[in-house]
DNA sequence: ACCCCTGTTCGGCG
DNA sequence: CCGCCGAACAGGGG
């Protein structure tokens, strides 16, 4: 389920765990999940230290420890993190357990298209250094996402919006929010928007990211009752400006719902 | 059985 | 070299 909004509530989950030691780890080592990992190096290291804090960056996320290791993860499609009691024993899907003296931090995902990876070093990883614009920060603005659009004028809007290069945390559900509020049809050529276009594709990226955040991302509630994402999934979904049946495709390689009169 | 999937990466192709 | 597209990854659910 995992866009930005959900993994800052995912992220927010071991908070309780902040300020206190990692006193034993489980991991199964050949997991996919790992891939690229020092899964030798990741236990040696962060046994014995303090969890400190944690960050995120679009879907990813970073959590530091003391003595200079952090751990970088993502969710993927299927990826969760939550907290367990201290004597919790790790299923199947449960790849990384970091227990501490009076809870388990549990990082779990079925298809393993998450991952996780492991860092010693004063300098941040590269992994974490790649330097695109937070969206709820002031140097995503108009020019840098006009920028952006300019440099993909062949590929249609949808699968622009899920460059995370551009767009960082934006995922399949919020791109088709952020169309229909913009009344943009998600297989238009980004080359053939307007300004007037294009300046709704900004207002409302930046709309649609604070508005999750303050639900989702805050306590997991759901978004307002008049969003898309409400009905982008039901058989008989409708257009909640005046309930015309949704049409949907695979644009962007991705299942696709829009409004046929609202997105021309 | 068969088809679907809120993500990313890689190889082929134009 | 750049950028677009489809396939692959893996497992659970309808």
């Amino acid at each position: 389920m995992p866009e930005l909004a959900e993994v800052e509530w995912f992220r927010k989950q071991w908070n309780p765990g902040r300020g206190h030691d990692i006193v034993d780890l489980s991991l199964h080592r050949r997991n996919r999940v790992f891939r690229g990992a020092n899964t030798r190096e990741l236990p040696r290291r962060l046994v014995g230290e303090k969890f400190l804090t944690s960050q995120a960056r679009g879907k990813r996320m970073l959590f530091e420890f003391t003595d200079n290791n952090c751990l970088g993860i993502h969710l993927g499609m299927t990826g969760k993190i939550r907290i367990e009691p201290k004597n919790f024993r790790p299923s199947k899907h449960d790849h990384l357990v970091l227990y501490q003296r009076e809870r388990a931090l549990v990082f779990t995902d079925s298809r393993q298209f998450g991952r996780v990876r492991f860092h010693h070093g004063d300098q941040r990883p590269d992994w974490w250094k790649i330097d695109v614009p937070e969206i709820i920060s002031a140097a995503f603005n108009q020019k840098f996402v006009d920028q952006f659009l300019d440099r993909h004028r062949k590929a249609p809007i949808k699968a622009v919006l899920l460059l995370q290069s551009g767009f960082s945390g934006i995922g399949n559900w919020m791109a088709d929010e952020i169309l229909w509020r913009a009344r943009i049809h998600p297989a238009k050529h980004t080359g053939k928007l307007t300004a007037r276009e294009r300046a709704a594709l900004f207002d409302e990226t930046k709309f649609v990211v604070r508005k999750s955040l303050e639900t989702l991302g805050e306590d997991f509630s759901d978004p307002p009752r008049s969003w898309l994402i409400h009905q982008k999934w039901k058989v008989d979904g409708i257009c909640p400006r005046h309930r015309t049946p949704l049409w949907h495709a695979t644009i962007g390689g991705r299942t696709t719902a829009w409004c046929p009169r609202c997105q021309r």
